[in-house]
DNA sequence: AAACTTACTGAACACTGTTTAGTAAACAAA
DNA sequence: TTTGTTTACTAAACAGTGTTCAGTAAGTTT
């Protein structure tokens, strides 16, 4: 009886697809444009089928965020190999930056955008991917505490204000909110964040 | 000849009136309800007639965006008083967070949503207000530096570092992407926040 | 071969932003 | 006052959106 294993594999294929369909759109075409039906044209399927696999828009954009963070996570590996936990805790940031100007539609999806987290919110679920990333920062931060590169002794609190401060940069900047600035963004925030590091060896 | 001044008195008074009924919807029932319909029926006109008073919605919200603006601006008019330069830039953080905790559909609208800066662009014009608001920043950290309280020459950078910390934090909060910290959201940005300006104080 | 189940779709519903043709009132010129 | 012109407004339509549901055709079981 592998009927049964064979439908849950197509069931599993058909998701694929979709997901794939909607992630290649909005890498090519922006967000915006990517709306049910033109998801179900670019697999050739009906904008109802879209429905039988996924319960809503949001939860179609919550499974598509789920993707970012897995990447996300892929690029972090490097800092692994890193033995100071001050010099690990910079490339991260210098990671996050990374990610977030080569993916800025991901990025956007990830910590920005309601839709993904408005599916969590309606089955009052936890945002585990956040929290297991966020879980990650606060594991190198509370390395440097213990290395005392870092003198704060609350790794959560000072987790929260270096990703606030890289977070905040990206947002300004993805959203549009860094007109006023004359250098090149990519390298005014790279700058930015060197002094955001440098003012944290001395002071945090 | 006093009718072409009524007329255009007149005029003003029905773009105030667009402007106030639509941010009466937002401020009660959120920004997704906005409609041009919903305002429309809110003031007891016809949809089409908001377009002869706004190019599109984007230019609708670009006003309420800018009304907002006045209205942080005008929270900040307390610090004037302040004579401590480091003192003033810790109370202008303080009044930002409050800000943004008290009317949060607004900050959204001045600092995350695309909208209003979307019809910046395809007029290519410079985001006044915004550059505005940072210039009172970046005067404040001028001060600072001026009075040695903080060491870092660049009050540009340290201003755009102080910037992307609190709105970051905000940001993060209003975009629901702190869910995995257990405490009071505005006591936990408080803290953190604290922590934030011991860092500054000792190490920028 | 008949009965049942599953996968899919066309068409509709209730919205959205926006445009356009047409109307009625206000104003200007005769 | 009557005519012509401008202004202010709207009904209706267009093209799009997310979502639901009745109906169909194929796959599976009895």
């Amino acid at each position: 009886m592998g009927i049964v294993e064979r439908k849950e594999r197509e069931r599993e294929e058909m998701r694929k697809l979709i997901l794939e369909g909607a992630q290649k759109l909005f890498l090519t075409n922006g967000f915006d444009k990517v709306s049910i039906r033109n998801i179900a044209d670019e697999i050739e399927y009906s904008p109802a089928t879209i429905y039988l696999y996924f319960k809503d828009k949001n939860e179609l954009f919550f499974s598509l965020h789920q993707k970012a963070f897995l990447k996300l996570i892929d690029e972090f590996t490097p800092i692994a190999t890193i033995q100071d936990p001050m010099e690990t805790l910079i490339e991260m940031g210098r990671i996050y930056l990374r990610f977030a100007f080569e993916n800025p539609e991901l990025y956007d999806l990830m910590f920005i955008m309601t839709a993904p987290i408005d599916t969590l919110a309606c089955r009052d679920d936890v945002w585990e991917d956040g929290h297991r990333a966020f879980g990650l920062l606060q594991l190198v931060v509370q390395r440097c505490i213990d290395a005392g590169a870092i003198k704060h002794p609350n790794a959560e609190q000072a987790g929260l204000m270096i990703w606030s401060t890289v977070h905040g940069l990206v947002a300004l900047h993805l959203r549009k909110r860094m007109s006023m600035f004359e250098e090149d963004a990519q390298k005014l925030l790279d700058n930015v964040f060197e002094l955001f590091i440098a003012t944290i060896k001395r002071g945090l």
